[in-house]
DNA sequence: GATGAATGAGCGTTCATTCAT
DNA sequence: CATGAATGAACGCTCATTCAT
């Protein structure tokens, strides 16, 4: 196993028990026991704990966007992107259930607050495409003027909203549902 | 301190300190300790740790349910029952951060996740008022024809979001704002 | 096993397994064994290892003070009081040679160097016996006017040698070498 | 690099580190880096840590005898080489502090009571110089007729315990002070 | 021969729970 | 009943040592 194999092990194995889980209910010992690592491997690759969570979501955020990138086209109106941002996110989450499960525990975790104050404080990164559109929306006078931090909330709370539902199994979202789903945020923010 | 107060301590202490600090921030030592009992006093009004979480949150939603429904009158138009009840929640969560970061310690966590799939996959209580306002929306064809599931996500996401982002400090929410935020939620599921 | 035995008891295997291993060839755990308590019980007595590695110096110094104490009369002559207490002391460490070999440790170690600073550079107290036995045999020209430091090293150096000899049974001392001992010292440091 | 430079380079290093935070605050891993090895290297040249300890012990000793017995003459008088030794002893430890503070360290641990023990009761080499110096000072009458033991404690006792008050800050020794520590010395054990 | 990644036993410490008082 | 001292399993983490490269 290469060098960057056994860092993939153990982030993956972490990344299925802390989304399964929760933080504490995936010690380090049960991380380094499914990357099939030795316990202390596991702080080769990863300062301690802290570290390890952080990094996992950095991968994650990293593995996000350019999937919901594909096939943006700045040029297009503000709401066809909106739509497809919206449906782009919403499929990734679904597909891939452990990341959008860890990105929930992460967020609502004092790490999550703590990055979350960094972001909205400092100078925004990551987020960017989202804010820019909202801004532009905004100058354009298509979505309602709220703060931004509100727009984000109209539109990201239903979204990991539904997205936890279907993981969870409370309801299937075929495509149709997403679309619509996706169309009803877009009603919520549009002038 | 009668029995039923002394109950009562338990429950606020625990409750204060799970919504500063998690549920791991908050051993049952220091609980018993802000409540000025001792520690096994605690295990005499609650069986184990996991439910004093949960009758913490039945507790919650009591404390909830009357206070938004202040007012509510079941015979106006769907839509200003919507704005009522939206507004108020948020009001509620505003006035009672405590409550609120309970609430969502809980609701992300093994124990939020299984409550709700009883919630939803048995037969629902609780949160019958928003259930029958969104039955009742659909059969007046006033509500876009969703899965109940999916008309909660519309109308919660956004607004524990945003009473999320007020009580951390990202935003400050005044009555306009809440009132303008409700609505926003309301066009996201209207017809 | 009433509260007070219990601290005693742990402080005793602490003391013991301390003198004989080294601080870390002392385990929490081991020490728990040996004082017939659980690991956990330590901490409700002492708030972590390094406080209970100071608090048992404390103690010991607690021991030692009044016995060398005992017959020492302050109006007798200089040289008359400093055999006493150099005899005295080299006594108490052959009867205790766990509190000896603990001492030992404790001076040779980050927590002694800092203890040693404390006592040094700010106002003294605990060897004030010594410390005014010396600066009263300046004072009357009967000794050498060293800096007290000096005349500690001069008087403790070979006293804590030869117990340390003893107790490793390199030499045996009895009442007469005892008394030679510190009669040596003693020609050490007077004028 | 030398095979022989390199054993020297990772002697210096734990040296270095011994001296500055103890055994255990030396870990292997930390020596191989401050030497510029691999952590493997290491066992090379040493079969383990123990092992390294008492060579580095060994090491140590053979620096300092022949610096101490630099400008020693037999021939002169007893007390003048004893003035010399000890001068020379305490210049060493005042010029060579990490020296000094491993001595320190080795000596009072495991390894170094039972190098003492190995040293006292088998058949003495190394302190040869002083021994032999004991021996002919009780012979010739000019020394009390100690056994050996005491007379190192009353010897080497106050000289360690100025070394390392002046390595530690506590006081400063120039030569005056030396010459006039190692005089009381002798005071200590002249007839 | 040299490396350094991997190991896992062992450390100090925490905390939900019990039970003698 | 109420208590809080006692427990010990479990945690995150370290580090001497090994061994495949």
């Amino acid at each position: 196993m290469s060098k960057l194999d056994k860092r993939d092990e153990i982030a993956r194995a972490a990344l299925e028990l802390i989304a399964g889980h929760g933080f504490h209910g995936a010690p380090m010992a049960m991380i380094a026991d499914r990357a099939g690592v030795g316990a202390g491997t596991i702080y080769r690759y990863f300062e301690n704990k802290d570290v390890l969570i952080n990094e996992l979501y950095r991968d994650l955020e990293e593995r996000i966007y350019p999937t919901i990138l594909d096939g943006y086209v700045p040029e297009k109106p503000i709401r066809e992107r909106f739509l497809h941002l919206g449906a782009a996110l919403l499929r990734y989450f679904i597909g891939n259930p452990l990341d959008f499960r860890y990105l929930e525990q992460f967020h609502n975790s004092p790490y999550g607050v703590e990055y979350r104050r960094d972001k909205i404080l400092g100078e925004n990164e990551g987020c960017d495409v989202f804010r820019e559109l909202f801004e532009e929306g905004i100058t354009q006078q298509v979505m309602k003027e709220f703060p931004l931090v509100i727009l984000f909330a109209l539109s990201f709370g239903p979204l990991l909203a539904v997205a936890r539902d279907h993981i969870l199994g409370f309801i299937t979202l075929e495509e149709m549902l997403i679309a619509q789903t996706v169309e009803a945020c877009w009603d919520a923010i549009h002038k």
